[in-house]
RNA sequence: GCCCAGGUAGCUCAGUCGGUAGAGCAGCGGACUGAAAAUCCGCGUGUCGGUGGUUCGAUUCCGCCCCUGGGCA
């Protein structure tokens, strides 16, 4: 099976959380002597390994893995720090260097990795600070209205619940005077042409996905998860930082805290981890319909 | 064996002075361009334990039976 789509230089494997998609890259990395690199927004951070399921440090030894615990759980990665991150093994695979696996479960990164992400420059922190302390303070209806005032087109697009995308749009337009709606029709450059790809979508049955998230959690839990998110705890981190929304991590820091129990903290976590998964399929029913669907035992 | 309490959605429960029922959680569906494991939107999915009776009409009232919990023996 894995034969049959080892020639092509860019191998990208997606699906739900818990699909075992990780396994596959890894046996398609070794037949076609390539390296796997990581797709998914948390397994960058360094100091989550066990709860965000990162590969092992014996899957590592086993093939070369890039773009894993890369990144210090202080940062807030984005889209674009993936894509600038990749580019180099791009080009080196281009250059006659290893193929590449490209493995995750965060489907954004994979439509901007195939269809290029809008030239939006970067945005000071100091201006992102700001808004998101806004909503903060104010509410998203309160800011929607702010939006709304200097941005009719985008307040249009944005539900006034939705914060996240107003803060957005406010920061765009403030750092750059023009809407963020300006932005988004400049289509980007992507990285991969569809003709040197092969595009895998792991996908097993509901709910035999929904049994393996919760398996999963308990070897988590088994494996030192609770150890590892004591340890972020102390580093007394930015609580609005995106690794402390990484799934299980705030009903085990409620666990911690004394607020719930054990047996709280695993419902909770794995009912994140289920719904995740949800709408990790959502997304592809929309975005990736075009990808080879494969189930795994 | 007797007494009491309870049996309503997947779970925990509310309710119907008789007109086939609703909350929370779970679940399901959806949106998605720099925090995407994020952020946000929509949707009750039901032999009201069973069976007789009364009634125009029973989940609701009555009888019997079954089940669960507690008490007395």
């Amino acid at each position: 099976m894995i034969s049959s789509y080892s020639e092509k230089m860019f191998i990208l494997i997606a699906g739900p959380t818990a699909s075992g998609k990780s396994e596959l890259a890894i046996r398609t990395a070794e037949s076609n002597g390539g390296i796997v690199v990581n797709a998914d927004s948390m397994q960058v951070y360094r100091e989550l390994r066990i709860i965000t399921a990162r590969p092992s440090v014996e899957d590592e030894a086993r093939t070369p893995h890039q773009l894993y615990g890369h990144r210090s759980s202080a940062e807030s990665y984005s889209v674009a720090a993936w894509l600038a991150d990749l580019v180099p093994y791009i080009a080196r695979a281009r250059a006659g260097g290893p193929p590449l696996t490209i493995v995750g479960g965060t489907g954004l990164y994979f439509k901007a990795l195939l269809e290029g992400l809008s030239p939006v420059p970067d945005i000071p922190d100091a201006i992102r600070d700001h808004w998101r302390a806004e909503a903060q303070a104010k509410g998203a209806a309160n800011l929607h209205k702010v939006l709304a005032a200097r941005d009719a087109e985008m307040a249009a697009r944005i539900r006034s619940s939705d914060s996240q995308r107003i803060v957005r749009a406010l920061e765009v337009l403030e750092a750059t005077g023009v809407s963020l709606a300006h932005w988004q029709m400049q289509k980007g450059e992507p990285l991969l042409a569809e003709d040197e790809v092969e595009k895998l979508f792991v996908s097993p049955p509901r709910d035999i996905l929904y049994e393996r998230c919760d398996a999963r959690f308990d070897k988590m839990m088994a494996a030192g998860a609770l150890d590892e998110v004591r340890q972020l705890r102390d580093l007394r981190l930015d609580a609005g930082l995106p690794v402390m929304r990484a799934l299980g991590v705030r009903p085990l820091l409620r666990l911690l805290d004394g607020e719930i129990d054990l047996a709280e903290a695993a419902e909770q976590a794995k009912t994140e981890t289920r719904r995740y998964a949800k709408r990790q399929l959502t997304w592809a029913q929309r975005n990736m319909i075009a990808w080879n669907s494969v189930f795994l035992k």
